[in-house]
DNA sequence: GGCCAGGTTCGCT
DNA sequence: AGCGAACATGGC
């Protein structure tokens, strides 16, 4: 068991502690992402082993940098840097929302929001895969029962990691969960429909006939394009794949609910806003839509909307 | 018990 | 093109 650490330095305003607290790592029992007591733990799948990878910021405000602890077996050098591009993709840490805070100033629908969560950058999955397997899993269902659902499959699903005491799980291969079946999944606690549509992509990705990672690579477009004419995704899991997995700073899910009653609270005299409209009634926020989407999830986590009526 | 939740597909007008 | 139902589950 070898153990390297190394700092790395982000942009001044970054905050490892929001963006650790924001989405999926908020959660304490999130089984593949833990964030416990200021470190943020996460498995990676470096060849020729997985790595336990921990992050931590010992100071949040002055003289910016975090730290990256790399533990496992067979470290080469080259896993080792590999982790570290992984890690720093997935918090945030090569984001610059400059831009966005420009915009925001003036802004006084996003201010407040800017005020409250500076320093959050928008957190990526692990893989374009993972992203995929949350977002659908996620699909019209409350975030508490997506959690249920996704601590069932990284627990029955993923591998498992002997760290110390401690035992990790590293989130599913496109093989284990192809290889679940339907039935299976149907069989615990998954909608057969939603099941078909995780198995088939699965099977797609673990048989090289998709390649997702292949996706970065692509035009927005494009990429859009392929992720729709899969079964079980449409545009709202699209525009959140750009904006979770992808990095793409102006993706907008514009038929999700909930934004769709918060911007008709503010701006649509309480009245819920249709799809068409947020979509067109968003083009001023361009180009940092993921930005601004990310921000008010954040709020909405946070109970900064009352949206609860209507 | 009924209704809904950070959607998508399929079948009908 | 546009509309409505079905889909499974947990929480209020």
């Amino acid at each position: 068991m070898t153990k390297t650490t190394h700092v790395f330095r982000p942009v001044e305003s970054y905050n490892l502690h929001k963006t650790c607290d924001f989405g999926s790592f908020s959660r304490a029992k999130y089984s593949t992402d833990i964030y416990c007591g200021g470190a943020y733990k996460r498995v990676l799948q470096c060849k020729p082993e997985s790595k336990l990878v921990s992050v931590s910021q010992p100071q949040p405000t002055h003289h910016n940098h975090i730290e990256i602890t790399i533990e496992g077996e067979k470290s080469t050098e080259s896993s080792i840097k590999h982790c570290i591009t992984q890690i720093s993709r997935m918090i945030g840490a090569d984001q610059d929302p400059s831009g966005f805070y420009l915009m925001a100033e003036s802004d006084s629908f996003l201010n407040p929001l800017v005020d409250k969560f500076f320093g959050l950058h928008i957190p990526q999955t692990a893989s374009v895969f993972e992203g995929l397997v949350l977002a659908i899993l996620g699909q019209q269902i409350s975030t508490h029962v997506a959690g249920i659902l996704r601590s069932l499959i990284v627990e029955r699903y993923g591998s498992i990691l002997s760290v110390g005491n401690e035992t990790y799980h590293s989130f599913p291969s496109p093989q284990s969960l192809e290889l679940a079946g339907v039935e299976e999944l149907h069989a615990n606690k998954f909608s057969r429909r939603k099941a078909e549509y995780l198995c088939e992509i699965s099977a797609l990705e673990s048989k090289g006939t998709i390649h997702l990672e292949n996706l970065r690579n692509l035009a927005i477009e494009d990429a859009v394009n392929m992720l729709t004419s899969l079964r079980g995704v449409g545009q709202w899991t699209a525009q959140w794949l750009l904006i979770r997995s992808l990095g793409y700073e102006d993706g907008f899910p514009s038929g999700d609910l909930a934004l769709q009653k918060i911007l008709g609270d503010y701006f649509n005299g309480g009245e819920i806003m249709s799809e068409r409209e947020i979509m067109e009634f968003s083009a001023r926020w361009r180009p940092y839509r993921s930005w601004v989407t990310t921000y008010i999830f954040a709020g909405l986590r946070c109970g900064v909307f009352s949206v609860a009526s209507k």
